[in-house]
Parts: C-alpha cells; sequence; structure tokens
DNA sequence: CCAAATACGATTGCATGCAGTCAGCGGCGA
DNA sequence: TCGCCGCTGACTGCATGCAATCGTATTTGG
C-alpha cells in the first residue's frame, strides 16, 4: 500500500486534467480533502507539488487556485516537446540504437500498422493507437539515455495536451482522423528509420516537425470548441488567448 | 514578510548547494526545523518542493536522503540546457529583437567588456562578469517569450552546476581564466549579432557551442577535485562516475 | 439611498500530538 | 566468538488544534 500523499497526488492531479475545477477557481483544502478523504496535510503536500508542475498557483491572499492556460502556453509547450524530442532523437541516432532498441521501436510501428489496418478507424483501433504512441514516445526518450532530458519532458507533458498522446483525441472524431494517424505514424516509421541508420540531424528534425500536428490539432480544438469539450474535458482549462 | 516555507525552502536549498550534507545523507526533519528555526511543516513542505528539482530523494523506508549526482548526469543537463537556451535565442532571432532588447543585451556586453578590460583578472572584475553572464541568459530566456521553455531552463538550472553562471569559479582561479572568460564573451557576442540579425539557425548553434566551456569546466573541476572543492563546495554531491 | 466600517464566518499557515514503523544495539544462544 | 533475535529509541506520516487573516455581509452613518 502507498502513501496518503502519493495517493492523493495522483487523485487530484486527475480530477484537474479532467477539468473538474474551473480556471481561476479557488481550490479549498477542506471539500478536496473530504472529498479524497485524506487529512488537510497530504492534500497541502500535493498542492506543493502539483504548483511546481504548473497545474495551480498559489494565490497572494493564501491558499491556491486552478491556473488558467491561454492557448499561447499550450503551443508554447508543445514546441519545447518538439525541441527535446529532437534532442532525443538526435542522441539516440548519434550514440546509436541496439539491435534491442530497434526491435522494441519496430514493434510500436507494426503494432500501429495493425491498429490503422482497417479501412475505417475503430474505437479499438484508435485506442490502440493511443497506446503505441505513448509507447513510442516514452522509448524514444528512454534511449537517449538523459536524466535531465526525461526530467524536462515530464515536466512538460504534465501541462495539458502538451504531452504527445494528448491531442489525439481530436482524430477520433473527424472523418479524416485515420489519415492523420497515418501521416504521424509514418512519421513515426521516418524518425526509427534515420535513428536506425544515425541520421542524427534528420531524427531530430523529424521529431520536431512531429510535434506540428500536435499544434494543428490544438488549432482544430479551439475552432470546435463544443466538440472537443467532450472528447479533452480540460479544455475549459484554456482561456481564448 | 514572507512565509515560513518560501523561507525554508530558500535556506534549505541554499544549505544543500553549498555543499551543507553528503550525497546519500539522510535529511531528518527535526535538526533541520531546528537548524532554520521553524516546525516540522514547512520543512516537509520544502522537501516536496526539493525533491520535485531533484536535489533530494525520498526514501523508501520514508523520509528523505540527499542525493548523489553522477558525472554523466551534470554534463548530460549542461547539453539540455544548450539545447533549450539555443531554442531560445532562435526564438528571439526569429520573432525579432526590439530596440529595447537589443539594447539591454548589448549593455550587458559592454559591462563583459570593462570586467575584461584589466589583463589581469581581479575579484571585482571576476564578479561583475558572473552578474553579467547571469543578466545575459536571463534576458535570453526572458526575451524568447515562452513559459514552458523559461520553466524547462529553470527547473535545469536547479540541479548543482547546471546553471549558466555555476561553473565559471573555476574561471577564477587558474592563471587563464581571463582568457576563457574572453572567448564565452565573444560568443555572447555572436549570440546577440546573431538575433540582431536575425539569423536564428546560427543563433541556436552559438547558443549550443556556448555550453561547451560549462562541460570542459566541469571536467576540470574534476580533475583537480581538491582545488575545486574550495570555489565549489558542492563538487562533492557527484560521485565520481 | 449609498458608502464605509465593523463584525463574523471561513480558511489558511503553522505547530504539535499520536501512532506506526524502521533502524540500531544489546543480549542470548549455538 | 559469531550470528540471530528481540527490544528500545527515534523518526516519519498523518491528523488536528489554534491563531491569524481574508473575504463577505450586514449595519450604521451621512
Amino acid at each position: 500500500m502507498q502513501s496518503q500523499q502519493s495517493r492523493v497526488l495522483v487523485q487530484l492531479r486527475d480530477l484537474i486534467l479532467k477539468g473538474e475545477f474551473g480556471p481561476g477557481e479557488r481550490l479549498a483544502e477542506i471539500p478536496i480533502a473530504e472529498r479524497l478523504e485524506a487529512s488537510r496535510t497530504p492534500v497541502r503536500l500535493a498542492f506543493a507539488t502539483l504548483e511546481q508542475e504548473g497545474l495551480v498557483q498559489s494565490s497572494p491572499s493564501g491558499g491556491y487556485v486552478m491556473r488558467a492556460f491561454t492557448r499561447k502556453e499550450i503551443d508554447d509547450a508543445i514546441a519545447v516537446r518538439g525541441v527535446l524530442e529532437g534532442m532525443a532523437a538526435r542522441l539516440v541516432a548519434e550514440n546509436g540504437l541496439t539491435r534491442a532498441m530497434s526491435e522494441e521501436l519496430a514493434e510500436c510501428i507494426r503494432l500501429g500498422d495493425e491498429a490503422l489496418a482497417a479501412p475505417v478507424l475503430t474505437i479499438d483501433g484508435y485506442a490502440d493507437y493511443v497506446e503505441m504512441n505513448n509507447r513510442f514516445h516514452e522509448l524514444l526518450v528512454k534511449f537517449a539515455d538523459n536524466a535531465a532530458l526525461s526530467r524536462a519532458i515530464e515536466l512538460n507533458n504534465r501541462l495539458p495536451f502538451a504531452a504527445a498522446s494528448a491531442t489525439l483525441p481530436m482524430h477520433s472524431s473527424t472523418g479524416d482522423g485515420r489519415q492523420w494517424l497515418l501521416i504521424t505514424h509514418n512519421q513515426h516509421r521516418s524518425i526509427l528509420h534515420a535513428m536506425d541508420r544515425r541520421e542524427g540531424t534528420r531524427a531530430q528534425a523529424l521529431a520536431i516537425e512531429h510535434v506540428e500536428i500536435a499544434r494543428m490539432n490544438l488549432r482544430h480544438a479551439y475552432e470546435k470548441a463544443q466538440e472537443s469539450a467532450g472528447l479533452m474535458p480540460a479544455i475549459r482549462l484554456l482561456s481564448g488567448r
């Protein structure tokens, strides 16, 4: 069994990312403590961590409030992810993939192929793709073997919609979602190809370009705000600008 | 007056970065609370933050222990800083510097020129250079106008010896320290020049190259460990590997 | 009727009590 | 003498009490 503070942290972060609290909303300790069945102490601990992650903000008058995110902020965070994952891809390419690493990534590609095999995207196919996508990005960072880089990417991914799979739900609704998944999937394939051939600059450039689809998804989410709200409830944390 | 928790956090971080605690050392709440004249509660809060920053580690048996850093870890963190500051320089170049921005950076260059004017580096000259160096790097990030990027750099800089001025003390002891400061200073000048001319790729490449001197300093610090210990006491947090 | 001041309720920041747990040490048995 | 086991002391994790503060609503004076 784990500690209260880690349980509260995970659950509270989950609530936040599910859009449970509105932007700017005051996050009172007592109701949250009651809701998560803990005392105020672990909740306070969790707040301290969440403030580091940038999800909540300490109010000058005491206590914490839910942060509001601007569109630019998220867009910028995705750009940062691009640069960091680009660095990861370059490092992996330069250091060289072992056979096992290459195989593990190739397995991701295969799973993606399967998920996208059907001419029309199914729910299961979409879910499989999301899982594969997460794995691919995780492995990329892991294989780069740079703790500071991992940390930076992890922190960045805590922001809503900054992580690799955070904007994928946009593709599950639109009719042409499968087309975009095919494109991003092919980018994965190209990144692996570049890394296999130790083409560091190419791998880096591809990884940076890869996040442009996420930025596009974010734009789409804004344009069709009411639809997106169902798929990605945390969209309400984003202010228009 | 500020809160206990922020005061404790700052002071405790300071103690850690001054090398007050040895790597792996258990950080007991009570002695630290007494030393900082606070109760255990704010100390615990500070620990939670310091764990996020990667300076301390929660022990599986409860409590926190001082982290040990490997040489590779710090070297990697400096490389990450290079990539992030490279991104900042590129963004500034691409977005264009306003007159005021350019002036502010040019002022840094001027201050550096003055600090290094004397044929032999004085203590004051060195101190002035450090301050200027901090300012230059801060402005670079600020002008990039990307909150996620700022956050990532800030987090990274929390690691010992990862920040821009953290390895500069190496130049204060050696006889040829002034030469190296002249070289880094000229890199600053080149970065500003590139940004002024909107040469994004050049600015980025220069910023990335700029951190190589920091990595060199880190190597030197290892080679002359006993000398370095006086200048940079936190060196004891680094394990050999 | 409006504005300002005051009082009250809620909430935070911090201190501390309490129980559970872990580590270290001494004793006992082989 | 060495190893294992039990005990004790200390420390953590969590809950809660208390004082200070902030926001709000009501009341009072102009």
